[in-house]
DNA sequence: CCAATCAATTAGTATTTGCTAATGCATTAG
DNA sequence: CTAATGCATTAGCAAATACTAATTGATTGG
């Protein structure tokens, strides 16, 4: 009962803040679906290290897994960046500086 | 030397992954200017750590300062945001997400 | 002038964090 | 069956972090 949970953009944030972690999310994202000891690879921590890293991303929702045989295979879970993006978004940076793009955005999805 | 400049990313997501420090950045941001002293009161910290972390705000670009007097007057730099918005942007959460609000967004601005 | 206020810095401390090394538990290959 | 592989978890440790209390240096109100 003394644990009190941070809020969700805390966990995120958090999260991201350490480089070898983003590094990780960032590699399970480019990939459709990764497996621990191919993160592990060339990651320059130990395979624990990584499980432990993927503990955190799934604890804020970032990332997902599936489990085959002895391999566990993550996948990114983008929507876990919600809570960043509308804290963000509360503070409209957003829209006001990259306006440019949308209508290059717009055109080139819906032309 | 010795000492490795964490990358903007890094110094940034690092500032706003503490809730008190994040806190601090929010009222900084509602209000045009506020004072050390002012965001001291109602922080539950003392003037010391208040000023620890304007000084990580400050480094990450998140803040600046004005001095006037015995007081100092802090405003945010939302430019200093960008960092995290282009690590977004590279995962292409925003516009895929918030795609429907884009259209109203244009049309409300150009009609 | 001088007491009070404002803010930054410093030393010290408890907690958290990121890591390794080691272990344990499944699962699969031969 | 047995050895090897994949992954999670654990204990232990060094470093980083967030804080307080105290100090210092300005500036200003009376």
């Amino acid at each position: 009962m003394t644990e009190a949970a941070p809020n969700p953009i805390t966990t995120v944030m958090r999260a991201l803040a350490d480089p070898t972690r983003r590094a990780v999310f960032e590699r399970v994202f480019e990939s459709k679906e990764i497996s621990v000891a191919e993160l592990t690879r060339g990651s320059g921590v130990t395979q624990g290290a990584i499980s432990q890293h993927l503990k955190s991303l799934k604890q804020a929702g970032l990332v997902a897994e599936r489990a085959e045989g002895r391999n566990v295979y993550y996948r990114a879970s983008p929507e876990g960046l919600e809570p960043l993006v509308t804290w963000m978004d509360h503070y409209g940076v957003f829209w006001r500086e990259r306006f440019q793009n949308l209508r290059d955005l717009l055109k080139e999805i819906d032309p």
